[in-house]
Formats: structure tokens, C-alpha cells, sequence
DNA sequence: ATACTGCGTTCCCTTTTGGAACCTGTCAAT
DNA sequence: ATTGACAGGTTCCAAAAGGGAACGCAGTAT
């Protein structure tokens, strides 16, 4: 199976990885969460080739995760902001987060920790139905599979 | 920067990603999510090619987030099931349904949707802090740097 | 004129995939 | 005894993606 093909799934999760699904794109989504705009500073963070950050802020650009904001004109220069839809993958980095801190050590013991940024205090990620309230888990939630319609 | 590079970041997303962040293992775990547990299974459903599999597969189980159970002793054979670690993977997968439902079209418009395994009921997922109770958005929460220690 | 900034693009080489075939043990049927 | 099926890999080659460094280019500062 091809890249491509990820796209026309009816899976959810392979439709979300066709566009978060590769090495790179997530950790460029976190510097933007965290006020980076532009590429020259995305690509020092992040130490990644710079062909290959500029084919994923287009392809992100593409599915309509991030937009181009021109900021001067002569020459012309644009930043790169989270969309509405970008905005919406905040909780997938999170619970991401909440993950790995839990589960795949930091090599010093350090590692960087979710806090109220009003309070400064640790936040503990949990996921619930809004509508009942009570916590997703594997043995309360499921995915339904829709219709054939032939 | 390469692969294993990612591994030893104090950023818990890189971290994190190091784990998940490649094409397949997500598709992987969904599956285990689902109940496959054997290679022939999961090579037929994902599409992927075996030796990928076969890869991805004591990649996952030297972090931690698959273990191998033999259920046959001739010829051995054994069956990959989810550890704690990769079933505490489930709300980032389900974030991850939600976002790519909401914002990545299905082909047909039909898609696999979030129900409650009881009531049948849709589930809208939300993140919010278990300790506080208020929901977990990009204004509300951030992440705190560990002090230097040198 | 020269250098610098910001954002790419091009070139070359290495690593990672895709695709298909092959191997290994064991059992069951011919 | 041979053939075939089953389950789970491994091996080989070609194609695609990625790393690294250099180059291009428009405008601005010195």
C-alpha cells in the first residue's frame, strides 16, 4: 500500500495518519503550537533537511492544517499559523505527551511536563465522553463501522 | 537529525513519536486494538509488507508496548498482544479518530465512528484535567522545560 | 561592491520501503 | 513418500524517501 492510498480510507485513524503520520510532521505541528512561525526557525529547532520541512508545510498547507500569512511584502515573505483544523490536533499531541512521559523514559529523568498556565501546576490528561461524562476506555468505546452501500 | 536521535529528546512528542511516529505502527497498534493478534492477520488487513511487519513488530515489542505469547509449541508460534504501555496508547488513537473524523473527509462520507460499547451511542471525546476538571485546550495548558542541570 | 537574511531548490548519496519469491517446521490428506 | 496447507518469517532487487551540503534569489544593510 502506498502513501496515497492512506487518504481514501474509511478508517479514521489511517485518514489522520495520511496527513499527521510521518516522522516529521507532528514535531513541526509542536513547534507551532508553541508560537513558531516561520521556516528558517522551524528548521533549526528542529534539525530537519530543509527540503523536506518545506514539502511538509506545503502538504500541510494543503490539507488545510496550517495557512500561509504573508508578513512583508518586498520580498515577499509569509508565516506558516495553525488553521482552526490544526488547532484541533492540540489534544492529539497531548495525550501523545501524556504517553510517552509515562512511558518512554527521558534520558536524564527530565523531560518537559503539561501544566496550567495560569496555575503552573501538572496537568493530568483524561479523556471522557462529553456526553456521559464517563471516561474512554478500550472496554467502554469502540468504533462502529458504517453501512455498506451497494 | 536521524531516527534514534529522537529517542533520547527531553520533548515528550519526540520521544513519544519515536515510538509511534512512523507510516505504520499506529495501523499496527489499531489493529491490536481491534483483537488481531497474529502476523498472517495483520499483514492481510494493513497491506503492508511482511518484513516491515515483521520490523515494526520487535520494534513495539522491544519498547514495551507488545509482548509475544506463544500459543502453539510445534512449530512454535506466538500471538502479539497489547501490554499496559500500548493499551495506554488508546486515548491517543482515539483523539486521533476524532480529529481525522472531523476534519479529514472520508471517501464515501461514510465513516468508522466512536460509539459506546454499552448503548451503542456516538461518543465525543474531550480532554480535560482530571484534577481540576477543566477541559484541556491550547490556552488553558502548555508545557513546562525542565531546570538545566549542569 | 559586499555581505546578510529568509526561504526555498538542486544535487548526490544513503536509508527505508514495496513487491515478490523463498525458507522452515509441522500436520493432514493422497 | 509426496503434496499441500498453515504460520511466520527472511532474502533479494528496484523504487521512493530522507540526510547533507551547496546554490539561487530578492531585497536590505554596510
Amino acid at each position: 500500500m502506498r502513501w496515497n492510498d492512506l487518504r481514501e480510507e474509511a478508517c479514521p485513524v489511517a485518514r489522520g495518519l495520511s496527513v499527521v503520520g510521518d516522522r516529521w510532521t507532528m514535531l513541526i505541528l509542536r513547534d507551532c503550537f508553541q508560537g513558531i512561525r516561520r521556516f528558517e526557525r522551524m528548521q533549526e529547532r528542529l534539525g530537519i533537511t530543509r527540503h523536506v520541512l518545506s514539502d511538509r508545510l506545503k502538504k500541510l498547507e494543503s490539507v488545510g492544517v496550517l495557512r500561509r500569512v504573508p508578513y512583508q511584502q518586498r520580498p515577499p515573505r509569509h508565516e506558516y499559523l495553525l488553521t482552526e483544523s490544526g488547532k484541533a490536533l492540540y489534544p492529539v499531541i497531548v495525550t501523545l505527551v501524556d504517553w510517552a512521559n509515562a512511558n518512554v523514559p527521558a534520558p536524564s529523568g527530565s523531560s518537559v511536563t503539561l501544566v496550567d498556565r495560569e496555575t503552573g501546576i501538572p496537568v493530568t490528561p483524561r479523556l471522557i465522553d462529553s456526553t456521559t461524562g464517563r471516561e474512554i476506555t478500550l472496554a467502554t468505546v469502540g468504533g462502529r463501522y458504517p453501512e455498506p452501500d451497494d
